[in-house]
DNA sequence: ACGTCACATAGTGACATAGCTATACATTTG
DNA sequence: CAAATGTATAGCTATGTCACTATGTGACGT
């Protein structure tokens, strides 16, 4: 039997930030919004809400939620937001998703 | 610009019902028992409580959870309960997790 | 300066989840 | 049969999240 747990071998602190980052990209709109980071540079919010087709105020939500828990990030210019991923090795987990998303 | 969402490359459905196992799974000790459970054939509710030194009742009620999304699923054998992974693809996910902590 | 555009934030009510205790249930043991 | 063991569920409170509407703010064009 196997018995070493996760938490012994990343240790508490980074378990618990890991089930974060995930908990804010379990949201289908939001993985949405990772994925079209993931494909371009960066986009502003008004490519976003094009794109997926969401209320302005709702996508701001999603990018200012992700933003606070380190997943993506943004610079500003003039009266443009371009958001970019942060965090590119976690987002690894997330460009999986589309593959196994065959199997589901 | 790179201009297909997720949800149109993998449908609605799918895309939804990855974001509820990724839901599901965004918790750090459900984190644990699906790397406890990734490393072993099949683990009772008894071998967790002892390995994670989780409450029992606390782990039924992860197990019962993760066991209504199908991530596991387990067999009865006389009082014991045993678990085992379900969805193997969605497991190479989390299984990254344990790579992409060391970044975090 | 005024209006418009791009974006951010606040407030709200419905609903879900977490963590806990207590209890129920089924199987095995004495 | 009674007690012990392994597991599941119910009930509760506190807290978090969702989706929505409305309003706020800074930058730009005229």
């Amino acid at each position: 039997m196997s018995t070493t747990t996760l938490e012994q071998r990343v240790g508490t602190e980074k378990l618990v930030r890991a089930s974060e980052l995930l908990k804010v990209a379990a949201h289908p709109q939001r993985l949405a919004i990772l994925d079209l980071l993931g494909r371009n540079k960066r986009l502003c919010v008004l490519d976003l809400t094009d794109l997926l087709g969401l209320e302005q105020a709702i996508l701001s939500q999603h990018l200012t939620l992700m933003r606070d828990k380190g997943l993506v990030d943004f610079e500003k210019e003039g009266k443009y937001s371009f958001y970019f991923l942060a965090q590119p090795d976690f987002m690894k987990i997330i460009r999986n998703i589309e593959h196994c998303c065959e199997t589901l």
